[in-house]
DNA sequence: CGGCATTTTGAAAGCTGTCAAACCCTGTGG
DNA sequence: CCACAGGGTTTGACAGCTTTCAAAATGCCG
């Protein structure tokens, strides 16, 4: 309702020759069209507009009919639940090679908002579903995807049921980290686009104490920062631990 | 692994006739083989093994190999996971006409135990692997049901990151209640056949923090108890209000 | 009826949330 | 290039709620 101004979402030229890029396949394998053969590819780049928003962008609001599924190509988005009290619950952010609108209902389970510039690509949901009852490969990857989702809920879940801020902190950052360079070393920078409010959001904890958590492994030599958007992994291995266990 | 010990699991005879019945697709209009055709459902009863454990039972291990699917037909389980520090978030009540094992993967992603006495259905998992190949119809409503318990995992998510004691209680009895009567009324029984600290793992609260907030809502005349197992809705308006903010 | 586990109650400590203010960084305008 | 305004981030103090530790009460089952 107070949420930032919708500004307008521009069109990109579609024509580009690079379909496996457009869909997002070389973005990450996880994707669901990397089952498709030649036929299946062409079929779905049949359907493909390729989108670019700014940052604070709605791409779409919890309940509203879902005319279209995306595909994030790059940039970051995240998608959230507005509680009745006027707080939200941010239940993920989106990477690029990730997918949404495909909790199968008719509206939108969550709003979406860019959080940083994105480009995305855009297919039209009842083509899609057309698309996916030609390719059932296509629908079994799907399966595969959902059910990686609700693992990954399952997992967050367990995160903001028992743990302490720091010890939430900690798995976040490890998270991201992991999948933003697959693996977690000493010294790999963990990019925080997203503001301190979503974070925190995100991890069922109010910004200050984030932030304090922040502190708290910055002071600890877990984690050191130039800046509060670029936090540097400085001993993984703490935070594993933190992560973990739940004591700060 | 302090855990009760694993009775023996029981089979019943699989050669009654009512197909449906013991495939559970008349407990509930969910299942996802209400989209079978006379056909299907035979080739998934040329599967199905019934078995019945007593309460307590360990039906599956976290992180055991995946052999079976189930089916439950009666009685209640609940599935969890185990924290590295020896607590555990229950992750969910499996009542009957829901699957277990579905989770895509090839080991079990939670624990199942058996709350009270209960009875299932067993599918190997290769088999109904190919039966699920050979029933694209199948495959795709059990892609419904991914989704379905994707949102349920996600609401479960919501409350757990920002809600007080008594609003995560009031909340738990609604659900429950929704899913056993199918509705909210006054009057309504809702039987709890799970302990305390079940409750309390499954809202990532304490035993003590449960029970007082069953103590504060019999105060506050929203339920009323003649046993801790047995609570009855008495203001369920007051219940739901309680459980949409979340003070307490 | 007695024993045992579960549930409930009590008191104190710890952590997070709330309210408020200082600090920092960024982008703008002079 | 520097000053300034604005938002986001960090820090501080205190209240509230949940957790923890402990003990009493209740309910269940033999």
């Amino acid at each position: 309702m107070a949420g930032r101004a919708t500004r307008a979402v521009r069109l990109i030229d579609a024509t580009a020759p690079e379909i496996l890029r457009c869909i997002g396949c070389d973005v990450r394998d996880l994707t669901f069209c990397s089952c498709l053969d030649a036929g299946g590819l062409r079929d779905l780049h049949a359907l493909v507009t390729r989108i670019a928003a700014d940052a604070g962008t709605t791409l779409a609001e919890e309940g509203a009919p879902l005319a279209d599924v995306f595909n994030l190509t790059s940039g970051m988005a995240m998608t959230f639940k507005a509680l009745p009290d006027g707080r939200r619950q941010v239940t993920g952010f989106v990477l690029p090679g990730d997918f949404l609108g495909l909790a199968g209902t008719d509206v939108w389970a969550d709003s979406v908002e860019a959080v940083t510039d994105v480009q995305l690509c855009r297919y039209p949901e009842a083509a899609f579903a057309r698309f996916l009852a030609n390719h059932p490969e296509a629908e079994h990857r799907l399966l595969g995807i959902a059910r990686s989702l609700l693992a990954a809920a399952q997992d967050h879940r367990l995160l903001l049921g028992r743990k302490s801020a720091a010890a939430r902190v900690s798995w976040f950052l490890l998270h991201l980290a992991r999948r933003y360079h697959g693996r977690i070393e000493v010294g790999d920078v963990v990019p925080l686009p997203m503001g301190r409010h979503d974070i925190a959001d995100y991890l069922g904890l109010t910004v200050e104490t984030v932030s304090r958590a922040f502190t708290k492994l910055r002071k600890a030599g877990s984690i050191t920062m130039t800046a509060p958007s670029a936090p540097v992994l400085a001993a993984p291995e703490r935070l594993i631990a933190l992560a973990e266990d739940d004591e700060g």
